[in-house]
This record gives structure tokens, sequence and C-alpha cells, in this order.
DNA sequence: CGGTCGATTGATGCTACTCAAACTTAGTGG
DNA sequence: CCACTAAGTTTGAGTAGCATCAATCGACCG
């Protein structure tokens, strides 16, 4: 089912009624599958369709003049990757596949009519983007106040939540397929630096990453680190 | 009229019916005035209404736990503070006025009817909120990629172009009563550094900074510097 | 006129960058 | 199955940007 880990992240935050979740696979074409590398979305885009990720990892990525890249947010299994296009209708960043990834589709128009006909339905979905955004506001703190160590610690504690809550985490580990230069990319550092920060939190005990497999080793010390508090992810149950 | 800044802006973002602007009047409770330094929201918080600015500049805040502080958003006249709070429900961050500021309040009660009523209007409201989230990303790739300079930069050319869109600003001057350290707390650097950069923009002759009146002396050397696009601004009009 | 707030300047040191090279791993074709 | 290649990771050395600490200066205000 390409809905099960929207859904299942969904549920997290609201009661959500058995025909609340049919009428989302009803909009859904696809699924369509992507190799690792490729652009999605494509800066100056103007896509008549929102896209859900289904299995693997993708980026948010603007590029500076100069070639430096930051990487604005990672969207996992469960995530839309750009319902806010449906608003926003030009986007301004390209979105990249970091590795193997499938998704579906849903045209801006099935959304429109979702407004119109399924207002509870469509708070939740206007739920998902104000939850990116919160995520944006947590990374502009990582960015501007945050050590090095920290962001990176930040950033795990981060994901594995959100993977948690999509089902796709055990209570220590998670699948995490990506590159020390994407990843540096997203923490606004160079590879050199995210790798010795790495070498430093498993120094420490915190983490162990091998094989695109992350376990948290003392995910209590990890979250003290980075100062995690969960609660702008919004995973506790309550109607909107 | 409370709503004069926000209805001008969004009327630059999407056609927008008469009635449809006496319904947002309806809605509205207030103003009320709060002298600068007050805090409008506190962390955690689970505020029954949203927050629209009338006048006066606002700043989303965090604080870690050894006092550093990271403004994640600044709001000017015409902006909710947190319509995001309507689906949210508990604030992760706090909301200080940053000089003398004027609201009026939304009960998230006549949001959500809203949403049931008239899904034209509750789109529209969507769509502030992406644009926020818009302007977070771009914020992102200031703190993780573009130098000191650039960053100051952009912010001066991004805060001109909303305060513009919003009936507020000239073509090249815009009030701007903040003070450095706060100036700081946005763009991620100490006070010092905030200093001789503003120091910096002077001497180059790009802007022109006193009494809480900015002027931008070559506004196009200045977005050039900053790499300033306004396409994530959403400042043209088109109906969703 | 002293006190407070904000802006400015100087000196010093750390964080993280850059460049460059070596090493490791995974994938490919003979 | 191994040589070869490409991609990714790791290490070292030198350096730039920015933080921190501390002091001074100016403007406004009771």
């Amino acid at each position: 089912m390409p809905t099960q880990a929207l859904i299942t992240k969904m549920v997290h935050r609201a009661p959500l009624a058995a025909d609340e979740q049919a009428v989302i696979e009803a909009m859904l074409s696809g699924p369509r599958t992507y190799a690792a590398g490729t652009e999605l979305v494509r800066q100056g885009d103007q896509p008549g369709f929102s896209t859900l990720l289904v299995a693997g990892l993708c980026g948010r990525a603007s590029t500076l003049s100069d070639g430096r890249r930051q990487i604005t947010q990672l969207s996992v299994a469960g995530d839309f990757l750009d319902l806010h296009s449906f608003t926003l209708r030009t986007l301004d960043h390209s979105v990249v596949a970091l590795n193997q990834t499938t998704v579906v589709t849903v045209p801006h128009d099935s959304l429109r009519r979702l407004t119109e006909t399924h207002p509870h339905l469509a708070r939740l979905l206007w739920l998902e983007t104000t939850v990116d955004a919160a995520i944006h506001r947590q990374w502009i703190v990582s960015l501007g106040r945050r050590s090095g160590l920290a962001r990176m610690a930040h950033l795990f504690c981060e994901t594995h939540a959100r993977l948690f809550a999509a089902g796709q985490a055990t209570l220590d580990s998670f699948a995490l397929a990506i590159t020390q230069a994407d990843l540096a990319d997203v923490l606004g550092m160079s590879a050199v630096h995210a790798n010795r920060l790495l070498q430093q939190l498993r120094q420490d005990g915190l983490i162990h990453w091998s094989g695109h497999e992350v376990t948290l080793l003392d995910p209590e010390r990890l979250r003290t680190v980075a100062e995690f508090d969960p609660t702008y992810l919004r995973l506790h149950r309550q109607d909107i």
C-alpha cells in the first residue's frame, strides 16, 4: 500500500476516518521509481501535481552561483515532497533522490477539490506543511546557534523520530542511506568536517553507522548533546 | 483598517473577492498594543487563537540552554504571527515584540469554520503558511552556505520586498526598528560581527541605515551580493 | 548629571574551511 | 576470480572567518 507510511504518521497526529484514507488513495497515481541522484523536480518548475514519497530518501536542494549547495529539507517515506507546490506554484529549489526512491503523485486539481469536499482532510494536509515549517525552524536554530556536533546529533535524533513515527525504525536504529558529502550539505559544513564530527560521535559512544544502518548507542545522551525536544514534530494525537 | 497590510499582500498573490475580505475582518478581535520586548507567545503555549500583526515588528525566537538565541522568523505588519498554531497546537518557540507592536487575534474555531465554509479563503491562508516555510528555507540556505555579508544583504533585500508588497516601503527604503543585537540573533552571528558587516555594507555604498530607516543605495548591486531572487516570496498573482 | 542602552573598536583564540593526498570499499569487465 | 576504476571516506597541514572578552563612546532619559 503506497500510503502505508503516510497514514501511520498521520494517525500519530490526529484521528483519521477510514473513508478519509480511501479518499487519499483514490487521488494517487503511480508508483514510479527513480535511481539515486535523479533530479525529481527542477528549480523553476511549475508542476501540476504533488509527490508523495513511498520509499527512499530525497533532499530539497538549493545551489548558489559558486556551486555551494544547501539541502534545506530531508524527506523520508510517508512525506510529501512538495505539497506546498499546490499553493506556491513555482518552486525555487530542486528535489533530488539521495538513494533509490519510489513515489506516487497527486494532481493539484484533486487537492483543490479536496479542500472543497473534505475540509477535515484538508486541515490534516495543511498540518503536514506546517510541520515541515516547524522542522525548517529547528534547522535554522541548528545552523545559527548549535555547535557542529550538536547540529549533527540533532539531525540523527530528528531523523530517527520521524522514521519511527512512520513505522520505519526500531527504538534505537534506522536505515540512513546517504553519503557524508550529502550529509555535509544538509548540515551546512564541509564534508571533511562532517567526517570528523561523525568520528567524534562514534568515539563518544553515541552512534554506530555502517552499511547504511544507524544505531543510536545511547539515545538519552545523544538527545542531551543535541538538546533535542520532539515537540515540534507534533507526534501527539490531537484533532484539528 | 487592521487588515490593510494583509489584504494588500494577499492581493499581490491571488485575486480576492470583496466578501472574502469582509469574512476575514469579521473574525478579528482587538486591536491590542504591546511595548518593545514583550513576549507575546511563550514556548510551550497552546493558544486558542492566531495573531495578525497590524503594526510593528516581531521575532520568533528559540533559546538554547546556554542562553544563545536564534530568531527563526521576522514578522512584519500584515503577517500572521502564528497561523500555524491552528494546526500545530503546541508552540516550541516564543514570539517577542522587537518594537512597539499592534495585533488583532482570530480564534482557531473561526479558522476551522472557515475551512468548512470558505475553502478558497482557506487555501489562501494555507498559502500564507507555505510562503513562511519558503522564507525559512531561504534562511537555511543563508545560514548554511552564504557568507556573513551575503546573508545580511539577503535579509535586507527580503525585508524590503516583503514590506513593499505590504505597502510599507518605497522603491528603495523602509523602516527597520531593530537593534544590532537582535539582528545578530536573526543572522546567527555575534553582535560584534554583525556590526562589522554593517560597516562594510555602508562602506561599499550598498545601504544607509540611521534612525530606524534603511535606504538601499544600490539595490541592484545589493541583490547581486545577496544572490537574491524573490521568486520564493510568491508575489505574482496566480489563483489557487 | 549619572545611569542605561546600544554601537563601536581592539586583541586574541577557536572553529571550521580549504587544499591535497592516501586509503577503503563497491562495482565492472576481462 | 582478480585487476581496474570510480566513488566515498579518512588523514594532515595551513588558514580564514568569526567568536569571545573587554573597553570605550555616544545618545537618550529621569
